[in-house]
DNA sequence: AATACCTGCAACCGCGACTAG
DNA sequence: ACTAGTCGCGGTTGCAGGTAT
């Protein structure tokens, strides 16, 4: 595949730092047309820069979404247990990070966690320490993550699955909106939904926005979820749950699994279905016992929604 | 005050994935 | 099926500012 040489290297063009002005325009032509396109955006917008240049400056520096400020304690300990799961995987890391992209935590692995954490052992990540003690045992040279891998699966349709009152009751009328969120693909249905879902930060909040406006106690459970997931699931499974934003699923969930193993078959029809292939068996079934498992955070973002 | 070293961050580079023709 | 163009990601580099000597 016959790739041209990076466009960086054509003779006339800025490299280097940004200007002021060079922000300027691009913010301004960005906020005109909007996204894409990068290859053929410095000559439109009549800037001396490659594409490349330009789409890595608006996403890591001039997007309005972009959080600034330091990396807060939670913040921290949910990158270190990202990436124990993921790896350096910093693009899925930055989606659970509204705001954050995946160059900034790439550089805060680097410089921080990775560097004061050198010759420490291997933390036991599903023990509730807390979050500095947590960041300070763990260390790139001494852990070997368990990292999942995702699956590029292309899912091109969505069942909505009814809403699951508090009651039993099965309400059509109240989607679980973070189920039912349209065409995705699971490599990264957080990157990917960007032209659905609105403009987002490094493609972070399409879904994951919704997400954050629940209370502070949901968040607190996505905390547990990840503080609490069992690793030894399967690995096809927890790629999915990364890439879907099951922000809020019960900490617990795993010996729900069990608990609801008998109802699983009754709500299969109910579950995500791809156009190109259909999941298989065994996923539909954990999928399915995972989500009769508990529906209360379902409900408080389907309520919020 | 001058210099060397360290740190953090922005930017660059190259590769693989994706897509359209 | 194949090719070419484009995009996105992860690794790496370079530099500015801070700190130590």
């Amino acid at each position: 595949m016959g790739r041209k040489p990076c466009c960086s290297k054509e003779a006339g063009l800025n490299r280097g730092a940004w200007s002021s002005m060079e922000d300027q325009i691009l913010t301004e032509y960005i906020k005109l047309h909007g996204e894409g396109k990068w290859r053929g955006l410095p000559q439109r917008a009549g800037l001396r820069r490659c594409g490349k240049s330009c789409r890595l400056r608006w996403l890591n520096y001039l997007r309005p979404t972009i959080k600034r400020g330091n990396i807060t304690p939670e913040e921290e300990d949910l990158i270190i247990r990202l990436h124990s799961l993921l790896g350096n995987r910093w693009a899925l890391i930055a989606g659970r990070l509204p705001g954050r992209t995946d160059n900034e935590i790439k550089n805060y692995w680097h410089t921080k966690i990775a560097k004061t954490t050198k010759a420490q052992q291997i933390p036991n990540v599903t023990t509730n320490q807390p979050i500095s003690e947590a960041a300070q045992l763990h260390s790139t040279e001494a852990i070997k993550p368990r990292v999942v891998r995702t699956k590029a699966t292309r899912c091109t349709k969505a069942v909505i699955i009814p809403f699951l009152a508090q009651d039993g009751l099965v309400h059509n009328n109240e989607p679980a909106a973070a189920v039912a969120a349209g065409p995705t693909t699971s490599r990264s249905s957080m990157v990917d939904h960007d032209d659905e879902y609105g403009k987002t930060s490094a493609g972070t909040e399409s879904l994951l926005s919704p997400l954050m406006m629940i209370s502070e106690k949901e968040n607190e459970m996505s905390c547990s979820f990840i503080r609490d997931f069992d690793f030894e699931l399967e690995e096809h499974l927890l790629s999915d749950f990364f890439n879907e934003d099951l922000v809020g699923f019960p900490s617990d969930f795993e010996n729900r699994v069990e608990i609801n193993d008998a109802s699983r078959k009754s709500e299969e029809k109910l579950l995500l279905t791809s156009e190109d292939e259909l999941l298989d068996c065994s996923d539909l079934q954990t999928m399915a016992a995972l989500i009769d498992s508990d529906l209360d955070w379902l409900q408080v973002l389907s309520k919020t929604l």
